[in-house]
DNA sequence: GTCTATATCGCGATAGAC
DNA sequence: GTCTATCGCGATATAGAC
């Protein structure tokens, strides 16, 4: 047996997620889940904190991908084109994410445990952005604003896009951000 | 000691709250819970599905107070300034339990397990919101856009609020809303 | 109201990896 | 050899079944 972390990490990961897809989320426990993946019940808690969280590896990517495209903007922008610009540069991450985003998305949909778990992932993110505009010197207030409301805007898109699949996202964004605008702008 | 479920609810949303303030949400068992409300551990289970749950009461209040608003504006007015509506018409609620709920607010934002769950009924509270507004007649995609970056403003309000509570609630509704016009329109 | 499953975590020992 | 991941065992508290 390969001594590695990361190996066993990837292969609870893969574990957990075939025995929730089989079973439900509630009828499987983390035994089964450390049984199929080799190692020890015991083994499992080290790598994850509890029973939801090998679920949520793909957040942690998204936050890096957000992390990074803000970065990527020129600190001159103002905080909501700043923001919107960002938005723009992980479309194409998270479109072509898709598929995986969606086997999970069905998951998590129908457990509240789990989607509990992914709003507060959701709410860390918005945070983590207000940040970051804070550091590019958005005063915190806006920057509270900006961040709660665009990432609300990409996250209604996430939807929509979800709904019909056939339109590229971007679209999606564009088309929720204009429907804002001539909402809020009345 | 008083037989009536609803005493015995309250004291053990008393106890609850009492004891999660002193020792940490963390450090307090359900038994020690029940033991200081003066009934068993099953009791409380039988009110509450879980340890978290007894602190979201005033949660509960929440959506009626929404609800209630919502149905108060005339189905004539378009989505955005219903919404728009319906929260000046619950800030007066909000405000008087500003005590309450600040010495709530600090024991959820210490504790992870109760971000959750907040962070979850906030969802919750805007598919509410939402389904309300298609009651009303909105399209699905244009209800839930304005559920989410109105209540969104709405919780960054009483943020800023928090921040500043010498200011009435309904002038930082106000401020929030004005920026985001500005932010958004243009 | 009792009983039990199971998620979670602490600890000392062991065994691959470098 | 020194890490560091894993094991094996045990303890506790939440949550749900009967």
């Amino acid at each position: 047996m390969p001594r590695s972390g990361k190996e066993a990490r990837a292969r609870l990961e893969q574990a957990a997620l075939e025995l929730y897809l089989e079973h439900g989320f509630d009828a499987v426990t983390t035994a089964e889940i450390a049984a199929r993946a080799g190692v020890t019940e015991r083994t499992y808690f080290r790598h994850f904190p509890d029973k939801r969280e090998v679920l949520f590896e793909g957040e942690r990517r998204l936050t890096g991908w957000v992390t990074e495209a803000l970065a990527a903007v020129p600190d001159e922008v103002a905080p909501w084109p700043a923001m919107r610009r960002a938005i723009d540069l992980i479309v194409p991450s998270l479109e072509e994410s898709g598929r995986a985003g969606n086997r999970l998305a069905a998951i998590v949909a129908t457990t509240p445990a789990l989607r509990e778990r992914a709003a507060a992932k959701e709410a860390n993110l918005v945070a983590l952005v207000a940040g970051l505009l804070v550091e590019r010197g958005a005063p915190a207030d806006e920057a509270d604003l900006v961040a709660l409301t665009e990432w609300g805007v990409l996250a209604h898109a996430i939807r929509t896009w979800r709904a019909a699949p056939g339109t590229p996202l971007q679209r999606h964004v564009d088309r929720a951000f204009a429907l804002l605008g001539g909402l809020a702008g009345a």
